[in-house]
DNA sequence: TCTGGGGTCCTAGGACCC
DNA sequence: TCTGGGGTCCTAGGACCC
């Protein structure tokens, strides 16, 4: 008999509406009242909104409609993005292992910091205070032994509060909830699994594997009766790296001419390119994207021989997939573009070690990194066993 | 639920290789 | 030449997430 002796240890943390309530804090005016971010489309509300049944992707008149009190404001990324920042910078001072699933939302995990932190359930409160004090957030923290449970737990939560799921109530938590308000269902897989008769995850517990993979598919037929069995081992990945970098634009009804797609088109490959070569990343397939009058999707894509963060390269490439889709433009109309590079390459970050610690040295160490860490992402450097003299003395194998 | 922008992971077939 | 078993890479699409 296998007896587990795992503890709680895994935090998820995730900031309450987390564009509203940006909001909300840089404008007192917002506080306690329906906020709307987002005009065109709704993109985030406030809790306030919700009750009258606004969410977001919702259409913005529609919404306006549903709620009428709800004052409306334009989007304010920038602002997201420093508030994010300060976020990560909280979490990062909590535990040394942050795993980032969005701007607003992260694992973290806390395993062996009892004595230096104390319990999961005391490290959660002391990280809500401190979100509230120093950033003025609203801030929910599930507490649990895997990633779902805690993920569910502070779903549970909402808003602005904490769940610890002990390993001994995980059943009694997790089976009475309802299939399609897992985390990883969603309406495709809660309408297959509703046809064979499962409604709550402890059905899904009781159903057996094969069933679920005839239905769903090998990956997530075992993902999802692992799941509901409690079975689940992924540990909280600190060194993510994001795998590509696009852009998209909605052309609404509008018919574009052939030059104003065109024109469309470089502009993307120009933003997308240009994040690129900011974050010292380059990659080898171009992903067309392309939606129609029937909402309907179709990707095109191309692998180029080397790697790039080229407009120029990317460009041509994403003109010639545009050329190629032509036709099916034309039959069925245009109502989105995309382009995003995939393929991503590791660029050799022990050069660019060898530079920092000439000018440095190891006194500067930590500064250097972190300035690897800005150039590269957070994910790409890591300050770990490897920083030996035989690292820094190696050529880099890719550039 | 009448639809914005940014991502992740999985599947399946075909080409190609030894 | 009609034939096994193992693998990689590329393309396109689907599902899901915030």
């Amino acid at each position: 008999v296998f007896v587990s002796t795992e503890q709680a240890t895994i935090l998820h943390a995730d900031v309450d509406a987390f564009f509203a309530s940006v909001e909300q804090r840089n404008d007192p005016r917002l506080r306690g009242r329906a906020v709307i971010v987002g005009k065109g489309v709704v993109m985030a509300t406030t809790y306030e909104a919700r009750a009258c049944g606004v969410h977001g992707g919702m259409n913005g008149a529609r919404a306006r409609r549903l709620c009428p009190q709800a004052i409306a404001v334009d989007p304010d990324f920038d602002a997201y993005i420093e508030a994010s920042r300060e976020l990560f910078e909280i979490f990062r001072r909590t535990a040394p292992i942050v795993e980032g699933l969005s701007m607003e939302e992260a694992f973290i995990d806390v395993r062996g910091l009892e004595h230096i932190s104390g319990t999961p359930g005391e490290i959660a409160t002391r990280l809500r205070h401190e979100v509230r004090d120093e950033l003025g957030l609203p801030i929910t923290v599930g507490v649990a032994r895997t990633k779902t449970i805690a993920k569910m737990a502070s779903r549970a939560a909402k808003p602005d509060g904490m769940l610890v799921v002990h390993p001994t109530r995980e059943r009694e938590f997790l089976h009475p909830i309802a299939v399609e308000d897992m985390w990883g269902v969603g309406a495709s897989t809660a309408e297959k699994l509703h046809r064979l008769g499962l409604r709550t995850v402890g059905d899904l517990a009781d159903c057996p594997e094969a069933s679920l993979t005839t239905v769903l598919g090998n990956a997530v037929g075992h993902h999802l009766h692992a799941l509901a069995n409690l079975r689940e081992h992924r540990p909280v990945r600190s060194h993510r790296r994001r795998g590509s970098f696009g852009s998209q634009t909605a052309l609404g009804r509008r018919r574009l001419s052939p030059a104003e797609v065109d024109s469309t088109l470089a502009a993307l490959v120009e933003r997308v390119t240009r994040r690129m070569r900011t974050a010292g990343r380059c990659g080898r397939t171009v992903v067309l994207r392309l939606r129609f009058d029937d909402y309907k999707r179709a990707t095109r894509s191309h692998t180029l021989p080397r790697a790039t963060a080229s407009t120029s390269s990317v460009l041509l490439a994403a003109r010639k997939l545009l050329a190629e889709a032509e036709p099916v433009i034309e039959r069925r109309g245009l109502t989105l573009v995309g382009i995003s590079v995939a393929g991503l390459e590791h660029p050799g970050v022990g050069v660019q070690l060898e530079l920092e610690l000439d000018r440095t040295g190891t006194h500067g160490l930590d500064e250097a990194l972190d300035e690897l860490r800005d150039r590269y992402g957070a994910n790409a450097v890591s300050r770990g066993t490897k920083l030996s003299r035989t690292v820094f003395s190696e050529k880099p194998k890719r550039t």
